[in-house]
DNA sequence: CTGAAAGCGCTTACAG
DNA sequence: CTGAAAGCGCTTACAG
């Protein structure tokens, strides 16, 4: 990489160094090496790599001597080429759905700062969705030799992972359990938020409720739908499908859907959301209409109590989800034992107007 | 890690196989080498390698040898030993700030996507806005030996980073220069937009308009409180110092800085926030007083056209920065030379209502 | 306290 | 078409 040396930063190499032995063209842009190090300090190779990583053993004036060679060459230990002795890489790769979502941002940052605290770097990668994509980046994670994973599944077949899990590849999901291989999962417990959330629709005098949800090959959206669906049962609802829909969930789709429960002659009068994204939408098509529709979503949304009405929410806290499994993880790779563990924290449902709001007549 | 293989997953290593010399104890859970797939195939390791990456010259029969050797042990090949070699390790680094923070979320995954589209993985980090971190995680970076790295500084001396350049890693700074060193930079207009905004609020009549952003030794704080100047000596006010409040943004100093520009006999009638963070607190502060106040702020937030009054902003293209710096860093890696470049994106002033408010009597 | 030799799992450069 | 040898930059295991 020579080449893009395009700075008018000195080379650091000395050219004067009598003891340079002058045969060394590494790729690594004429990166010096503990060897070099080794040749200018005088010294022997595991000198240098005794100092280099603290270990005992050292006369102060060998050290000072080799610390000096380390300084004048500009020497930085390559830790690709330590990981390949060592075994660990010491970093851990984490595969979610989209950077760019807002639920992710609190996630990553709580997974990357357990890593930090453990010494590991953490390699991130957004599946889109696609189960190709998401198993492509697992593996190349694989090949690169991460200590762990932490994946929210796009796909609902990991047995691709057995191999790896079996060859010592420490594996947490999050969000969304993995398919036809058991392994730790940490949930958030859809299933009972979407219930608490509709049942607080049904104490505000509501039973025409619609549901709308994410692709019903996402595991969080059928949880939420059955959430939906005992919470109707339970207070004696009967559900007209027309008021379901899974999908998507793009602004348009869940426009359409929107729209669609809400005309008619027997309109719902509220709306359960499944996720923030389909949240935002709903908000934004209520907000055009003059009647008011009460609405509860599934996750917070910043800015959610500055709306009039403010959005009651089942929230979740993605960050803690992000924690537990980065914990659970660093755990396995510490040499815990046991079977795999499923853990589901629970939501909390934040009442700020929207869900409040009695039917409509 | 073969201690922490707890799943019923059995091992892919055959028992029975007489070409196994029986003498590999690797670290890695006893993963297949390619000499594992030599031995099993009856080939050299060249041939695997060959069959491995791809490569021609090998006869079909050989070649589905080999592949049958691969599949039968679960070989993988270890990019970490293949990097040692090649040089290039197809991975970059990013540093941010917040990984947490939504401004960044969209940054990350278009940098995400442009190193995909050359083959390369990101390892990404927060800095948490402290200098040190910053240091200590780029340098983490540069011993695993990325090839490149796109950094959103905290620190304001870079010179830490001359002999990386030195030795070849490309390097990008986005949305903040370096401080010390030249090297390619992409930044938004903050100056142009700041000054734009304010200018925006004069329009509407205000005078005494306030500004409130990040700390001074934010490049884009200070920035955007000279367009602000700018703009107020432009139309010939006379700023007093009382309306200008740098420092954290966390919502208790932000809040404490936009009631004091509110209180008194003369108080401001329109403020300017400096970023997404501050702005959300203002909106806030703003909400629970009866008087309107004018409000312009930095950056674009969720659901902001759904407040009343709508969130006046001026918006930078989050993506488009982090789009811009990954090209630019793999453009480097590509060989492309000249001296490092400064690209500045403009800002788009999207009206909503509260930049529109008259000043109050 | 110090260092030479072997090896981590690949690729390179070369010879058959 | 195929493979043995050397080497990437470190650490390990061992001997002085």
């Amino acid at each position: 990489m020579a080449e893009t040396a395009r700075t008018p930063v000195s080379r650091r190499r000395p050219q004067d160094d009598p003891a340079d032995p002058g045969d060394r063209r590494s790729r690594y842009g004429n990166r010096p090496t503990m060897k070099d190090v080794a040749a200018r300090a005088g010294v022997g190779l595991k000198t240098v790599s005794r100092v280099v990583n603290g270990e005992p053993g050292v006369t102060p004036d060998t050290e000072r001597r080799v610390q000096e060679a380390i300084d004048a060459l500009g020497f930085r230990r390559n830790d690709s080429a330590r990981v390949l002795r060592k075994g660990r890489t010491a970093s851990i790769g984490l595969v979610l759905e989209d950077l760019a979502d807002p639920f992710y941002g609190p996630l990553s940052r709580a997974v990357e700062e357990v890593a930090r605290a453990h010494g590991a770097l953490l390699i991130n990668g957004s599946s889109a969705e696609d189960p190709e994509r998401e198993q492509e980046l697992v593996l190349a994670l694989c090949a690169r030799r991460v200590d762990g994973l932490v994946v929210i599944p796009a796909g609902d077949d990991h047995r691709y992972l057995e191999p790896e899990i079996a060859a010592g590849v420490a594996t947490v999901f999050v969000d969304r359990p993995p398919g036809h291989i058991d392994a730790d999962v940490v949930l958030t417990d859809s299933f009972g938020g979407a219930r608490d959330g509709v049942a607080h629709l049904i104490a505000h005098g509501h039973r025409r409720i619609g549901f709308i949800g994410d692709q019903p090959r996402i595991h969080t959206a059928i949880e939420r739908l059955r959430g939906y669906r005992a919470a109707m049962a339970d207070a004696g609802i009967e559900v007209d499908e027309a008021w379901v829909s899974l999908g998507p969930t793009h602004p348009e789709r869940v426009a359409r859907a929107a729209e669609a429960m809400l005309a008619g002659p027997d309109p719902v009068t509220a709306i359960f959301t499944g996720n923030n994204r389909v949240t935002v939408t709903v908000v934004r098509v209520l907000a055009g209409r003059p009647r008011p529709v009460a609405l509860v979503g599934f996750d917070d949304i910043e800015l959610a109590d500055l709306l009039s009405p403010g959005v009651t929410v089942v929230a979740q806290d993605a960050a803690q989800l992000g924690r537990t499994a980065a914990e659970r993880l660093f755990r396995q790779l510490d040499g815990a034992s046991g079977p795999p563990e499923r853990v589901e924290l629970p939501t909390r449902l934040i009442t700020r107007g929207s869900g409040e709001l009695p039917p409509a007549r």
